[in-house]
DNA sequence: CATTTCCCTTAACATATATCAAGAAGAAAA
DNA sequence: TTTTCTTCTTGATATATGTTAAGGGAAATG
């Protein structure tokens, strides 16, 4: 079951050992999510760090009753609403899943203790966080000085599964603009 | 003259003793950039996370030769191309200062060995990086769902020392918007 | 003190992109 | 199968914001 997270932390932290793994892994929780469930609502405080075993999850603002995409998981991969998480504030994004998901999440108090019981995990701790922050910093450049087309052309380079298990419409959020102009775009391109 | 970066320090590190201080201290570097004069070039590797002392630093992208700013650290804050930094790979911003500034500067392969050294630096290098995380990432809300009207007066809420010492074209790249929009914008609010 | 440079404003105009509305095509449900 | 959703496409229209250009004032420079 733990399997791939398992490997996720021995490349996050290479001492770790047997024992400081179970330490982890007794804190872990596993969580199940039907298709179309949140895991967190906006204005509520996300309760932590969650890497995706099976399943894709997504993050997102609703504005004026529009939901706009920032960022999807798939298996082996993290989400959270990491601001929310760590100031333990009410988080400005909702996260739910698109495919029914299983998620295995690191809880916040978890996370401290764990940091208290033995300075290797702040090593963990801080490898999520600068990860995290290389993904967000990424999508910022992409947004501010790509074009939408190659905004676009970005996706289908790079994460190339978003094309085939996200609507199109949410992609088009994520790019920063209407779905209808994204249909526009593809079609320009096709050409 | 290191007095304020260590009371920084110490509010990320509770644990930081006099010996694991001086550690630190000793691998410090201090820089001073004349008003005008580059910190980092987009393309170069970015060398370190820079604490301003005194002084005001820009991050910023140069697009088709028009420049969209990001981010500002005045006297007390950090700043750093930190996804370059973190990744050692080539920069996507340029650091330049807007006033004669004094930056005490952590380069990377000190902060490598200082994370050897002990673990206690690596609780550290975990809060500069959620620092820096939740940073962008407000950044990016502001971004996403306010308008520009609204973003223009989140700096005069909250940042009005950007109003009084950067000129407006550079506010307006930060809020995404044209100078000549936000100078109309400006216009409007005042009535 | 003159002069140059930088920055802000304003107006006219251009345009990328959003919005609105309708229909088509699949996919899911009944 | 038929029906109902959901998603995507397409066209017509609207609009926010950018662009270009010009002038003025403040600040830096010699």
């Amino acid at each position: 079951m733990f399997d791939g997270i398992r490997k996720y932390y021995e490349l996050l932290i290479p001492a770790l050992t047997e024992l400081l793994w179970q330490e982890l892994e007794k804190r872990l929780v596993i969580e199940r999510y039907p298709k179309g469930s949140l895991i967190c609502r906006e204005g509520d405080i996300c309760k932590g760090v969650y890497f995706i075993q099976e399943g894709l999850a997504r993050l997102y603002y609703t504005v004026e009753g529009r939901e706009i995409c920032t960022g999807f998981a798939k298996e082996g991969e993290y989400l959270s609403e990491y601001d929310s998480f760590l100031t333990q504030s009410p988080a400005a994004q909702s996260m739910d899943v698109l495919e029914d998901t299983i998620a295995i999440n690191l809880p916040f108090e978890q996370m401290q203790t764990l940091y208290e019981h033995a300075p290797v995990y702040e090593q963990a701790g801080r490898k999520i966080a600068e990860n995290l922050f290389v993904l967000i910093s990424r999508y910022n450049t992409r947004l501010l000085t790509l074009s939408p087309e190659d905004r676009y052309q970005y996706i289908i380079e790079n994460q190339y599964h978003l094309i085939q298990r996200v609507p199109q419409y949410m992609l088009a959020s994520l790019i920063g603009i209407s779905p209808e102009h994204l249909s526009r775009i593809r079609k320009k391109m096709t050409r």
